[in-house]
Formats: C-alpha cells, structure tokens, sequence
DNA sequence: CTAGGGTTAG
C-alpha cells in the first residue's frame, strides 16, 4: 500500500476480462503479484462492469477492493448500487446502504438517491420508502422520481399517486414517470389524463413519455389522440426512431389503420424486432394469417431474430385464421431451434396459443392431449381459452368440468361465472346455470359491464349493456325495434342458447338487444350519414347474436362497419365478416 | 454520479 503504482496491465486485464471467472483469475493474479490501483481505476472499472451484460462482476470487484484496503470515495458506490439495481439483489443492497453510512456518505443525496434506486428495484420498495422518510431533508427532485417510480414499477400505484401529488416541483421526467406507470399498471384512461395535464402544465413532450403515451392510445382504441401526438412530432421535426416508431406502428395497428400502420413501418429505419412484432401482431389481429407469415419471412431475412413475443404474435395469427397446419409447424420450429439457442423452448404463453389454435378448430381433446404433455402448470387463461371452445364447439360435458376448475383457479374472475352459468344454460340445466351465477354473488364478484365506444364527430359515446341513462336512449330505443324488424324480414333470429330463463328484472334489461354494441350502432345509424362507415370499439368479445346482428346490418343499411372488440377486429361489409366466423 | 420509453395468449 505504500506505493500508489498503476499498472496499466492490471487495468488492461480487467477490462479485457470476459467473465466472472476470469475475473477472479485476474483478482488472485494482481493479489500474488503485488499489482494495485488506485481508487479512481477500481471504480472506472466497476462502472463498467455494473453496465455491462456481467454486474456481478462489479460486486466482486468490491469485495476485492475491500480486502485489498483501498480507499472508497463518494464515487465507488453509484456504480455498486447501479449493478445491484441491474442484479434486483436486495441482500447486497442492504449491506452497502449499511457501508455508504459507515463511511460517511449517507448524508449525500446522490448516494442516497442511488440506494434509493437500489431498494425499489430488488424488490425492498418499503426499505426504500423507510430511507426516503429518513432523508426528507436531503429530497431532491431525482429522490421524489425515484420513489414514485419505484412504487409504480412494483404495482403501488396509489402510494405512487399520492406521492405525486404531494411532490413540490415536477419535471418532464416526473410527468413520464406517471405515464409510462398507469399505462404499465394497465390503467390508460389515468395515463392519458395525467398526459393532459402534463401538457397543461406546459411541460415538453420528448419521444420517452409520448412512446408511453401512445401506448395508452393503442390500447384504448383513442385513434384521434394517437393521431394527435402523430402530428405532434411531425410538428416538432422529432426524429421517428425505431421505439417510437414501434409505438406509432402499433398505435395505428390496434386502432384498425393498418395502411398507416405500414407506411410509418416503411420509414423508420433500423427496424428492431419490436417494431416486426407489433407488425405482424398487427396483422394477427386483423385476422391476415398469410401477411403476419410473410412479415415474420422478410423479417428473418433481413437478419433479424424473433423472439417469444413474436411468435406469440404468429400464434395469435394462426389463432384468429384458422390456420392449424401453419401453427403447429411454427410451434414445431419453436421447439426445434430452442436447442439451438436460436430462441428458448415455448414459453406458457405458446403453449396457450396453442391450446387456442387447436381448440377453436374444433380439436379439443388434441388441445387436452397439448395441455397435458405441458412440461409448466397450465395456468386459468389457458383453460379458459379451452373454456370458450367448448362453448363454441357445444361439447357441454367437457365445458362444465373445465368451468369449474377455471372458477377454482380463479375465483375472483367474474367472466369465468358467466361462462359456465352460459355452459349450463345451453344444455337447459338451468337451476345449475342460476346457482352458478348466485355463487358470483356471494363472492362479491362482479362481471365487467359490456361497453362500446363510438367516435362521431370527433366525440366520444360511450354505451354501458342495458343503460338506459343515455340523453338518447329513447332515440336509440325507438330506432331499433325499426332495425329489429328489418332484420327479421332478412330471416334474423336472435341467437339466445345460453340465455338465462331465470333472470332478474335488472339482469332482464342486461338481454341481448341491449348488448352495448347494438346501442352504439343504432346511435350511429341516427347520427351518420347513409353509407359512411362505422367504427366501434368494444371492452368485451363481441357476442354470437351481434356479431350476426352485425354482419346483417352492414347488408341492409349499406354500410362498413368496423368492430375492435376484446382481442381482434371484425370488418362487416355486404353481410360477410372479416373473420369469416373463427373467433 | 443518481430518475423516465416500445411488441405478449383469453
């Protein structure tokens, strides 16, 4: 220790060290040979392996540093917390919160801030919140940031809230924050809300939070404000980089402008599987098998590796085209390359596409005969998914047991009631059918409401399954018993298997000519002109009886009619659907 | 030197 010497081959060989057991090589190398450096070298090379692909690295270089003595500054802990935020290791990151006090530094902010960051990624968000009530007099704008943060990224979304509002001076990365948290936590009418008012406190909108944003907007179906913040770059001169041009391209995607969709595709350069993916599961959505297959082609032949999530999207493709012989090849080539370490073995969630693929062709004991041979626990969307196919396919027997076992997995799942109750009601066992739902009761479970919206002219309606509180719901009402007739005349019968005999009054009024996609036509047949189209866009999947009721409609008023529902769109036009029946 | 972003089966 008496002579500071900086070797640089010391230095040369650490950062030329590939992994962390060369590492240690190297550590009882510079050991034996007497070869220091100094603080400042140690924690350049820390830096650099808490950002690289190895953090572990950086902690046993710490350890080193410790037993060889040398000297910790302000500067060797950031680094440190930054690999045990990058690792989610909390055991470490409680010892060196322990040390940066010990050694002095606990009353700076930044190494506070940093152990901050530290606790709410390693899963210890309440040891970070116990620090940051210690500190209050330290509390910068990063420190508030960091909390909320933290909050949102482990799902307090209401602590992250109130501490947002208490918080005394936002900046753009606060207001990001907030955004990118609501949409993560699924929450998108809140993003939205918290973005308008980012905007009213005339903050600067960057690509970050508009990503984010537009996040919200795809999911919501929120076509004018996507169209929005569109404009808004193109406005700025903001360079359409391949994040936000993934947001944009899946914006329009799920907003059912597939065109739009494409051209910004075609413009933004350096494509990354992100930007493939939200293409082909932009196609799979729409129900376009053959293009998702033909992106997913031209994708591995510029070089480019798929990875889970697109083939989730090809799945989802093959899924909603019927497309089995497709599917099972692909699922095939998943299993395959696997072994390659081309990409990893089929995740749950190809497995569920799978059992989706298969079931909703009709082949449920081969969807069973998958389910089985799962090496993972299937999980309740998985048999859910089964669930629905039984219904489709009518095999009753099978439905009932699959329900149950649905509804025990996931007993706070209200959808799974009506599903079974529905099961039951189709093969007439309706005091099961009542008791099934009498049960959801008790639970205190509720069933999402249906509800559709419709934009026209630039305003938003929304229809809730039987309001009858609408300003028109007179209007709407009158109109379609005329619609009703009409369709009758077409040779219309409403499609009731699976309606309960037994209803309550108030569940009565919840029947399917009020189902909130009917409302949100009817109130579109008033207040648009003949032969524009109709764009609707729906929480739940849409029902057998509209889905008839809708391809009818499209024939007799002459008109498009454009239907997001839960998880793909429906194009009715001249009395056909787009997804020619395979939901 | 510490804080913020995109694609995911029903």
């Amino acid at each position: 220790m008496a002579t500071w010497h900086v070797p640089l081959t010391a230095e040369a060989l650490l950062n030329g060290c590939r992994s962390s057991e060369e590492l240690e090589q190297i550590q009882a190398h510079m050991l034996k040979t007497g070869l220091v450096l100094n603080t400042f070298k140690w924690n350049t090379v820390i830096r650099r392996y808490a950002n690289s692909n190895e953090p572990e690295a950086a902690l046993i270089l710490y350890t080193q540093m410790q037993t060889q003595s040398v000297p910790r500054n302000t500067h060797t802990f950031p680094f440190l917390l930054k690999a045990c935020s990058n690792l989610s290791a909390f055991e470490e990151t409680r010892q060196i919160h322990g040390q940066v006090i010990k050694l002095g530094f606990g009353s700076q902010v930044h190494a506070t801030n940093a152990i901050l960051h530290a606790y709410t990624s390693s899963g210890g968000v309440n040891y970070g919140r116990h620090l940051f009530n210690l500190s209050t007099n330290l509390h910068d704008t990063v420190t508030w940031n960091t909390m909320i943060n933290g909050y949102m990224k482990c799902g307090e979304i209401k602590k992250a809230t109130e501490l947002f509002k208490m918080m005394p001076t936002k900046n753009a990365i606060s207001w990001t924050v907030m955004v990118s948290g609501y949409v993560q936590a699924g929450f998108d009418m809140e993003a939205l809300e918290v973005f308008q008012k980012m905007q009213a406190a005339d903050m600067k909108l960057d690509s970050l939070v508009l990503t984010s944003a537009l996040s919200a907007c795809s999911h919501l179906g929120a076509l004018d404000q996507g169209r929005w913040i569109h404009e808004h770059i193109n406005r700025s001169g903001m360079k359409i980089d391949s994040m936000l041009g993934c947001a944009l391209i899946d914006m329009y995607a799920k907003c059912g402008n597939m065109g739009k969709a494409l051209e910004i595709f075609e413009k933004v350069g350096n494509k990354s599987v992100h930007a493939w993916t939200a293409m082909i599961f932009g196609c799979a959505i729409h129900g376009q098998g053959r293009e998702a297959f033909s992106w997913f082609k031209k994708m591995k032949a510029e070089g480019i590796t798929p990875n889970q999530v697109t083939f989730t999207a090809i799945l989802t493709a093959c899924s909603n085209a019927g497309m089995v012989e497709e599917a099972k090849s692909m699922f095939k080539s998943i299993i395959k390359n696997g072994h390659e370490g081309h990409t990893s073995s089929p995740t749950i969630e190809h497995y569920g596409c799978m059992v989706d693929v298969l079931g909703r062709a009709g082949l449920l004991m081969e969807a069973i005969d998958l389910i089985k041979r799962m090496p993972v626990e299937p999980n309740a969307i998985i048999w859910g998914s089964l669930l629905k196919s039984c219904k489709i396919h009518g095999n009753l027997e099978l439905g009932k047991e699959i329900g149950k076992l649905v509804i025990e997995m996931n007993p706070d799942h209200g959808g799974r009631y009506i599903h079974l109750a529905n099961i039951h009601a189709a093969a007439r066992e309706w005091k099961l059918a009542a008791e099934t739902r009498r049960k959801m009761k008790a639970g205190g479970v509720s069933k999402l409401p249906g509800c559709s919206t419709i934009s026209v002219n630039g305003i938003v309606h929304e229809f809730v399954a039987g309001d009858r509180n609408h300003p028109e719901a007179d209007a709407i009402s009158s109109i379609w018993h005329q619609i009703a007739d009409r369709l009758k005349q077409e040779g219309y019968k409403p499609v009731t298997t699976g309606l309960l005999l037994d209803l309550e009054d108030n569940e009565k009024e919840t029947a399917i000519s009020q189902h909130s996609e009917k409302l949100a036509t009817a109130f579109a047949l008033i207040h648009t002109k003949p032969g524009t189209g109709i764009r609707i866009f729906k929480n739940l999947r849409v029902c057998e009886d509209c889905h008839a009721v809708m391809k009818l409609i499209s024939k007799i008023y002459n008109r498009e009619i454009v239907m997001r529902d839960r998880t793909r769109f429906h194009c009715f036009r001249d009395g056909k659907c787009s997804c020619a029946d395979y939901w």
